[in-house]
RNA sequence: GGCGGCGUAGCUCAGUUGGUCAGAGCAUGCGGUUCAUACCCGCAGUGUCGUUGGUUCGAAUCCAACCGCCGCUACCA
C-alpha cells in the first residue's frame, strides 16, 4: 500500500480528440482504478497543452481570442472523459495561472543557475538549400551543397543545456532498466543520446500566445518547458501549497504514445535534473492504433470520433476493446468490425450471458434468493482456487503494464464458470431434486460473478458496478478493494435480479472487408511531436534533440541546423528571385525508386528537353497517378544524386509543417511544357 | 545507408538458459446441452516454426548468408 501517481500527456486543443487519445487515457484510467483497488493512494492527472502558434492561428482564423477558442475545445475534452468514465483527480490547463506562475519560476531558476542561457540561433544560411552550415563546413565561403553564397542569420533564443546532462542521463537510463519501457524504445533512446545531444531552444519570439519569459517579455516559453512541466505544476510545485507535490512526486508512470517517448525520456528528465528533482520512475510508450483508411475516411481526415463510438456502443465496449485487443506497447488495429466482434464474443456471450443465465436460474429455481452453499465438491474447490489464481495473475499483469493479459486472465475465470454450469447442469439437479447441490452450484456462480465484478471494474467500471447491483450487493466496488476478491464473501439470502442482458449482441455485418491499407493516426500531443520527430532535420554532424519546430516556428540550436518549414526567411530582391529558372513540365513517366521509401523517379518533358527528376513524394502520390500531370520544376538547380539516381531539377510542392499532407503545384489549365514560370 | 528488431496454424500471437515446444485465442468443421443474448460446453484439425547452409547426439530455440517486413536515424531535388 503506497502512492501511485500516473499521468497522461496533456493534449493539444487544435482539434477534437480521436480514439488514439482515448486509448492513452483509458489505459491510464484503468491503471489508476486498479491501484485504487490495491489500496494505493492514487493521483491521476491529465490536461491540455494550450499555447503555441498553431492555436493562435486557428483562433485568429475564427476571429476569436485564443483563450476563447481553447476553452471551447477543452470543454469537449472534458466531455469525452466524462462519457468514458475517466476518473481523473486533476485536469491541468497550461493557461491556468497556477501553471503559468510555476513555469515562470522554473524558467527563471534554470536561467539564474545557467542551465538556460540566452543566445542566438545563428549561422551561415543557404536559402536555396534551407540549410544552416558551420563556418568550417563552408567551401570557399559558399554552401557546400550548392556552392551558392550563404548569408549570416541570427535570431535571439533561450537554450537549455541538454548537452551538460547527457552523460548523467545516460547513466540513469542504464542503471534503471524500468525507466523507459518497452525495451525497444529504451534502446532507441540510448542510441539517440549516445549520438550526442544539442542544446535545445526553449523560447520563441515569433508568436506570443504563451507564457512570457520572466524579465524578457519578447520571448514566450516554448512547448518543452511549458507542457512537460505540467506533471509537477499540477501538484503545486513552486507554489505556496506544494503538499501534493511532496506526497506524489516522483510520478510512478508517465503514460505516453511512442512518438513522444523521446521528449519524456530526454528533455523532461534533464529539466528535472537541472532543477535537482527526482526523475519519474517510468515512462511507458504505448503503440498506436491503426485505422482502416478506407472505412474511416474519404480523404485524409481519418479520424475515428470516440464520442460517436461511445454513443453507439457505450463506454465499456470501447474501453474493453482498447484494453483487450491491443498488446500494450505494440501497434494494433482498430476497426468497427473488430470492436463489434470483441463486444459480442467477450462481453455479450461470455460475461453478459454468464450473468444472465445464472440470474435466470436463480430466479427460476430460488425466487431470486441466493441460497447458502452446502459442502464443496472437488470441482467447487477448483473453481474457488481459480479465483485466487486469476487474482494473482491479474495483479502481476497490471504491474507489468499488460492490461490485455490481465483481461485474458480474468476471462479464464469467466470461461471456467460457463463450463461449470455445463458440468453441473443445474436444470438436471432441479429435476432430480438435489436441492442442496443446486444451492451450492447457484451460490458458487454468484460468488464467481461477485469476484469478477471487482476484477473487471478497473477496465469496465460501469459493467462491474452493474453486476454488483444485479447481485443485490450494496455500495460501490471502489470501496471494496482487491481484498474483497476472495472466495465466500457473498452473504446468502441476497436478492439477485436478472434484468436485461448487459450487452445486447450487435449485428455483425456480412460483408467483411479485406485488409485495406491502414493509416497511422498521429496521437498529437505537444504540438504534433510525432511529425516533429519525423522531420527533425539534423545538420551534418549534429543530432538535434527536438530541433524541428512542430508548428513551424523553430529557432534551432546555435550551431548548424537547417531551418524548418515555415520559418520566416529574410527578404530577397527581384533580381535574386530572377535567378530561379522555373519551368512548366509534363510528367511522362513515374516510378518508385527501390529501397527509397519516399522517392519517386520522374521523367518530365520541358519543351524539347526531357529530364529525370527525383522527388520525395512517394508517400503522397502513386506513380501512375502522376503521369500526364503538369508540374513546376526548378530547372537551373544543380543536379544531384539521390540514392544513386540523378535528379536534374526539383519539383515544387506545398506541404504542411508536419509533412503529413503534400500537394504538387501545377498550372490551373494546361500549357505547353517548358513555359517559364515567374 | 547506419543501428535495432521481427518473420511460428486462415487471422492475432505465446513459446525462459537448445532435448514432450510444435502451442493459445479467434475463425472453420463435427458433436453435445437447454439455464442462457443463434448462447454455452466438448472434439478435430491443418503448420517444411521466412529461405539456405552450419554448430550439436539433438534447434523454432545458437551461428552465417540471403529474402521479406517494422522501428529509430539519415536522406527526402
Amino acid at each position: 500500500m503506497g502512492k501511485y501517481y500516473v499521468t497522461t500527456p496533456i493534449y493539444y486543443p487544435s482539434d477534437k480528440l480521436h480514439v488514439g487519445h482515448a486509448y492513452t487515457t483509458t489505459a491510464a484510467d484503468a491503471l489508476a482504478r486498479f491501484h485504487k483497488l490495491l489500496g494505493d493512494e492514487v493521483y491521476f492527472l491529465t490536461g491540455s497543452d494550450e499555447h503555441g502558434q498553431k492555436i493562435q492561428r486557428i483562433a485568429a482564423s475564427k476571429g476569436i481570442q485564443p483563450k476563447e477558442y481553447v476553452d471551447r475545445i477543452v470543454a469537449t475534452f472534458q466531455d469525452l472523459w466524462r462519457r468514458l468514465d475517466i476518473q481523473y483527480d486533476d485536469f491541468i490547463r497550461t493557461t491556468e495561472p497556477r501553471h503559468q506562475r510555476a513555469v515562470q519560476a522554473i524558467f527563471k531558476r534554470l536561467l539564474d543557475q545557467g542551465d538556460i542561457y540566452k543566445s542566438k540561433y545563428e549561422g551561415w544560411y543557404c536559402e536555396p538549400c534551407e540549410a544552416f552550415w558551420l563556418e568550417r563546413q563552408l567551401e570557399d565561403g559558399k554552401c557546400p551543397d550548392c556552392h551558392r553564397p550563404v548569408q549570416w542569420v541570427e535570431e535571439e533564443s533561450y537554450f537549455l543545456r541538454l548537452s551538460a546532462y547527457q552523460d548523467r542521463l545516460l547513466q540513469h537510463i542504464q542503471a534503471h532498466p524500468e525507466f523507459i519501457q518497452p525495451e525497444s524504445r529504451r534502446n532507441e533512446m540510448i542510441r539517440f543520446i549516445e549520438a550526442g545531444l544539442n542544446d535545445l531552444s526553449v523560447s520563441r519570439t515569433t508568436f506570443d500566445w504563451g507564457i512570457p519569459v520572466p524579465g524578457d517579455e519578447k520571448h514566450v516559453v516554448y512547448v518543452w518547458i511549458d507542457a512537460l512541466s505540467n506533471y509537477i505544476t499540477a501538484l503545486g510545485y513552486a507554489s505556496a501549497d506544494d503538499h501534493l507535490y511532496r506526497k506524489f512526486w516522483p510520478a510512478d508512470l508517465h503514460l505516453v504514445g511512442k512518438e513522444i517517448v523521446r521528449f519524456h525520456t530526454i528533455i523532461w528528465p534533464i529539466i528535472l535534473m537541472a532543477l535537482g528533482l527526482p526523475l519519474p520512475k517510468q515512462v511507458f510508450g504505448h503503440g498506436w492504433l491503426l485505422f482502416d483508411a478506407e472505412k474511416m475516411s474519404k480523404s485524409r481526415g481519418n479520424v475515428v470520433d470516440p464520442v460517436a463510438l461511445i454513443e453507439e456502443f457505450g463506454p465499456d465496449p470501447l474501453r474493453y476493446f482498447l484494453l483487450r485487443e491491443v498488446v500494450f506497447g505494440q501497434d494494433g488495429n482498430f476497426s468497427r468490425e473488430a470492436l463489434i466482434h470483441r463486444t459480442n464474443a467477450d462481453l455479450a456471450n461470455d460475461l453478459g450471458n454468464l450473468l444472465y443465465r445464472s440470474a435466470s436460474m436463480l430466479e427460476r429455481y430460488r425466487d431470486g434468493r441466493v441460497p447458502a452453499p452446502g459442502p464443496a465438491s472437488a470441482r467447487d474447490r477448483e473453481l474457488m482456487g481459480l479465483v485466487g489464481e486469476v487474482k494473482r495473475e491479474t495483479i502481476a499483469c497490471m504491474e507489468r503494464l499488460e492490461p490485455h493479459n490481465a483481461l485474458a486472465s480474468i476471462w479464464r475465470l469467466i470461461g471456467r464458470a460457463n463450463k461449470y454450469i455445463d458440468e453441473e447442469a443445474p436444470w438436471a439437479l432441479q429435476r432430480q431434486g438435489q436441492q442442496e447441490r443446486l444451492d451450492t452450484v447457484l451460490y458458487n456462480l454468484v460468488e464467481v460473478l461477485r469476484n469478477v465484478a471487482i476484477l473487471v471494474w478497473p477496465f469496465i467500471p460501469r459493467t462491474g458496478q452493474a453486476i454488483w447491483q444485479r447481485l443485490g450487493l450494496p455500495g460501490e466496488i471502489l470501496q471494496q478493494g482487491l481484498a474483497a476478491v476472495k472466495w465466500g464473501l457473498y452473504p446468502p439470502g441476497g436478492a439477485v435480479t436478472r434484468g436485461e442482458p448487459l450487452f445486447p449482441r450487435i449485428e455483425e455485418k456480412e460483408n467483411q472487408e479485406k485488409g485495406e491499407p491502414y493509416v497511422t493516426m498521429d496521437q498529437a500531443v505537444f504540438e504534433k511531436p510525432a511529425a516533429a520527430a519525423g522531420t527533425a532535420p539534423g545538420a551534418t554532424a549534429t543530432v538535434p534533440v527536438a530541433g524541428a519546430a512542430p508548428e513551424g516556428a523553430a529557432a534551432p540550436s546555435p550551431s548548424a541546423e537547417p531551418a524548418p518549414d515555415g520559418a520566416p526567411l529574410p527578404q530577397i530582391t527581384i533580381d535574386e528571385f530572377a535567378r530561379l529558372d522555373l519551368r512548366l513540365a509534363t510528367i511522362e513517366e513515374a516510378e518508385a525508386i527501390p529501397k527509397a521509401d519516399k522517392l519517386l523517379r520522374l521523367q518530365v518533358r520541358m519543351g524539347p528537353e526531357r529530364r529525370q527528376i527525383v522527388a520525395g513524394i512517394a508517400r503522397h502520390y502513386r506513380p501512375e497517378e502522376l503521369v500526364g500531370r503538369q508540374i513546376v520544376v526548378v530547372a537551373n538547380l544543380k543536379p544531384a544524386r539521390l540514392r544513386g539516381v540523378e535528379s536534374q531539377g526539383m519539383l515544387l510542392a506545398a506541404s504542411t509543417p508536419d509533412g503529413e499532407q503534400l500537394a504538387i503545384l501545377g498550372p490551373d489549365k494546361p500549357l505547353p511544357a517548358g513555359c517559364k514560370v515567374k
